[in-house]
DNA sequence: TGTAATTTTTAGATAAGACTAAAAATTGAA
DNA sequence: TTCAATTTTTAGTCTTATCTAAAAATTACA
């Protein structure tokens, strides 16, 4: 039963979702992640569950089977890796690689997938900081903290975005804030929570916003 | 307006059969290339000639546009340069790469092929000796000559395969016949046109039907 | 606790792309 | 040139994945 690019979508979203929430997720969450309708979200997912890739209880959401599981853990893996090809070998940018892995992350071959990992000299961590899952599916959840949470004086590295939009990135890239780049909070400003920081030798004010996306690690 | 996945390979086979007949493409000859029916050919056909892609006369066949060219000529080039991809990066056999390529040529993305084309160095020739276009569409059409066509006596070196099936190709390996190889004719079986060879040292028989979908180039 | 708001599901429609079966057009051979 | 064989097209059905609109279930709160 090969599944569908459509079906691993929803697999995808499903996967995601239950990442951040941690308990089953709603018709609307997955419709809302994918843009599409409710009533089109429970159609599929009344596929899903017959397929056996998620247990569905009516008005109460859905959950990954470990089956299904297998499938969306496999389709972050080839996105992940997809963008680590973009980026290392094909000159994109942080920013440009989305739409490209959203079409890549669905073409079917084990060999391609783990011939591309060795290539890249299997990669952990995509561009972004997000955790590549290794051929067994295996993937290491490391619960980075945010900037926002550094206090007054500390210094990080940052390792990873939470937002992963182009806009997000490019005023990354405008302000030099790139992945393994070191920061010290210079000054919390308790108001409104922004931070007045400094990386690469310059000073930069940035807002709460910013910095509760950007994960780091403390140093 | 993109084209969908099936569009294109409609396109591309209308392509590729006018290529060998010179001549506005059957019904019957697309659904038997794309195993299909051809009820189903006829419809998309029509969809491909108000799309501006072909242009049909009933019961006569269909030829494509520049605008249907265009679009086939680019398939063909990225399934071609997908096809490098998979044998000099990533370590697929010659004939272990046709199905995911038909899967990668599909891959929406301007920046994605040229870079790919940059990243492989831009090469000329597939692993099967076919040709790849460039950018802009160019495409040497270099009638090579088959081994079949060779006299007695005559040497020559291996540049192409006319059947690209694994089958034919695992003969080909199994046999040390190899794309750059070089090959002398010993002997022609004036009976069954079966060809003795003298390749890498060593003497071989094989027969017409191997030598005529094996492309060379005299020297 | 009962009604209002929200969420989810059902019902029915649509579009793409495939199929089968049958009709129509063309070709070819006696 | 006429009738049979072949090719192509039409007509109607099916599946997948969407959608809108409406119904049903759940939840929330006054």
């Amino acid at each position: 039963m090969a599944t569908t690019f459509s079906e691993e979508n929803y697999l995808k979203a499903i996967y995601h979702i239950s990442q951040k929430h941690h308990s089953a997720v709603s018709t609307n969450a997955i419709a809302e992640h994918i843009r599409s309708r409710a009533s089109s979200v429970t159609d599929m997912i009344k596929k899903l569950a017959e397929k056996g890739y998620v247990e569905h209880i009516p008005y109460q959401g859905v959950q990954l089977t470990d089956k299904g599981r297998t499938v969306a853990i496999g389709v972050v893996r080839k996105h992940r890796l997809w963008e680590v090809f973009l980026v290392d070998k094909l000159n994109f940018k942080w920013d440009e690689v989305h739409d490209v892995a959203e079409q890549l992350e669905h073409i079917k071959s084990e060999k391609l997938i783990n011939e591309l990992d060795d290539f890249l000299g299997n990669p952990t961590k995509d561009p972004h900081g997000d955790a590549i899952p290794d051929r067994e599916g295996n993937i290491l959840s490391t619960h980075d903290a945010l900037l926002a949470d550094m206090a007054q004086g500390e210094k990080c590295v940052c390792v990873g975005v939470k937002d992963s939009s182009s806009e997000f990135l490019k005023y990354l890239d405008k302000h030099e804030i790139a992945l393994g780049r070191k920061i010290r909070v210079l000054e919390k400003e308790s108001f409104d929570q922004s931070l007045r920081i400094r990386i690469k030798k310059n000073e930069l004010v940035i807002s709460h916003q910013i910095a509760a996306n950007l994960y780091v690690k403390r140093l």
